[in-house]
DNA sequence: ACGGGAGGTACTACAGGAGC
DNA sequence: GCTCCTGTAGTACCTCCCGT
């Protein structure tokens, strides 16, 4: 929202001194019911003032939606959903050789974790961890506090209840306003990791959470993969822990 | 069809350690 | 002793899914 609250100011600021201050005075007593708000009223009196020509409305427009193209993703307000039914579905779209796993399949098999890839003979096991990056520092709805991939404010993503113990190779989706990013790690490497910080739940053994910031998320470099390459990236996780 | 348990992430209280 | 920071251990909230 930053970078689109400037460009229109910087328009404002661009007119005529009379022209500013007629805008200012309907900004502040601006009433505004879904779907009209400031933006929509800024642009309107832009366009209806000529500052602006349609061109440039739409030029702002595509921008903006470049810039906050998974911005929906903060609008899931159920933790569930977003874990298991976007996040999930989503990674299912980029690998479709993933299985969901079935007593059948693995016969030790009861939702321990999420996928199966049979790869060479062999079922790999993956668990699939989603977080959002959101303003630390603010206490508003999820979608307000979305942040950009550029951002440098404070953030925290907590991937909780991580069982090592129970999958070979974990998929971390982290998602931000305008970018995802995946990190694959063998559990070895997950449960190793230094960041990683063992109990949770009624001290639950071997279930952790894996602490991410802005201090240490360039460190997560090194696991990041592409996602037309995911489904080799997995393989190679489980191949390098063997 | 429905109720309740399971399970996902978001969020927070709090303990303990470090620095002053 | 006080304050701040970090990590742990939960609770909150909500949806899915299984058993009846």
């Amino acid at each position: 929202m930053d970078k689109l609250h400037k460009k229109l100011n910087d328009l404002i600021e661009s007119l005529s001194i009379e022209k500013q201050a007629q805008i200012r005075v309907h900004l502040e007593d601006l009433v505004s019911v879904h779907p009209f708000n400031e933006y929509e009223y800024i642009i309107s009196v832009l366009l209806g003032m000529d500052k602006i020509l349609i061109d440039d409305y739409y030029q702002i427009r595509d921008e903006y939606i470049a810039r906050n193209m998974y911005l929906y993703i903060f609008e899931i307000s159920a933790p569930r959903y977003f874990g298991e039914t976007w996040a999930q579905g989503h990674l299912k779209e980029l690998i479709p050789d993933l299985v969901k796993p079935t007593k059948k399949l693995d016969n030790d098999y009861s939702g321990q974790y999420d996928f199966l890839l049979v790869y060479d003979k062999k079922n790999i096991r993956i668990e699939v961890k989603a977080s959002r990056a959101v303003d630390l520092d603010d206490h508003g709805a999820l979608y307000v506090k979305a942040l950009a991939s550029d951002s440098n404010k404070n953030f925290w993503m907590n991937f909780q209840q991580a069982k090592p113990a129970c999958c070979d190779v974990f998929v971390l989706i982290v998602v931000w306003r305008d970018v995802i990013k995946y990190w694959i790690l063998s559990s070895k490497e997950f449960e190793q990791n230094g960041y990683y910080s063992k109990g949770q739940h009624r001290g639950n053994v071997g279930e952790g959470q894996l602490h991410i910031t802005q201090d240490n998320i360039r460190e997560f470099d090194k696991y990041l993969c592409r996602s037309d390459k995911l489904r080799d990236c997995i393989v190679d996780a489980y191949d390098v822990a063997q």
